[in-house]
DNA sequence: GTTGACCTTTACGGAAACGTAAAGTAAGCG
DNA sequence: CGCTTACTTTACGTTTCCGTAAAGGTCAAC
């Protein structure tokens, strides 16, 4: 059974994903992510990893470390108590909502953008039809 | 017929658009808005008007304000000669392809968030079914 | 004529997200 | 043993996007 490693060094996750021991290190000390220790060196579990995962998406997506902190701590009180997973939902479904609210306006854009290339294509074809 | 105002104090443009009149010196600063001026007070046209409501959409889907005035720039060189134009079609198209790369990421953040929310709340009504 | 609202410029301050240099440790290799 | 490579911590530097005084100009209203 092909199965795939379960402990990675700094420097693998880099590699990985393309980010930098520095970045790493700053989210540890951020408390996005806690990897263990082996002596002094960090050893990422698949957990850390997938967490990773989320973090490099989040802020692709523009959220902040704060938020994304914010909502990987929600994923970890899953337990807590009633009020608690209240509290949790709700601000998930406000992250949800903004969100939404971000592709409504990424929409906007892209059409704009689309509006012009469209413009400057046909003024480009205008022109090499007076250039014959 | 009714007429729409043509200029703007900086004050007017504030309240419309719910920003400090220190982000627009900013713009203003960074070449990203020019308005007139009459004395020493600016005035903003129509143009100015569309640009800024342009520079909040493009902070809103997480464009840099270099970015920002990148596009912009480009807007108004729809004239230029035809490897201009070219270039313009070419760095619009990049900006439009990196903000689709950004819609996927956000569907799949907001999957995944909902998901957590609906495993939550599946969670919760279990608990209010035990309370019973 | 002075008060108040609104505007101006200049300039220092500050959070966010790392970059980058400095200096040291730990492990494997020939 | 010395060298290399990958790792560590500490700490100051940098960029972006403004906030926030400080100090003053202008113009209408009372």
């Amino acid at each position: 059974m092909l199965q795939h490693k379960t402990h990675y060094s700094i420097g693998e996750l880099c590699d990985e994903f393309g980010v930098t021991a520095r970045a790493l290190r700053f989210y540890e000390d951020e408390e996005l992510i806690a990897p263990e220790r082996r002596g002094t060196q960090r050893l990422y579990t698949d957990r850390d990893r997938a967490r990773l995962a989320w973090i490099l998406r989040g802020k692709r997506v523009g959220l902040s470390l704060a938020e994304i902190k914010e909502l990987l701590d929600l994923y970890d009180i899953g337990d807590g108590r009633r009020t608690q997973r209240l509290k949790t939902v709700e601000r998930c479904q406000a992250r949800v909502d903004s969100l939404r609210r971000q592709q409504i306006d990424i929409d906007a854009t892209i059409k704009e953008l689309e509006g012009f290339i469209n413009l400057v294509k046909a003024q480009d074809s205008e022109q090499s039809a007076q250039e014959k």
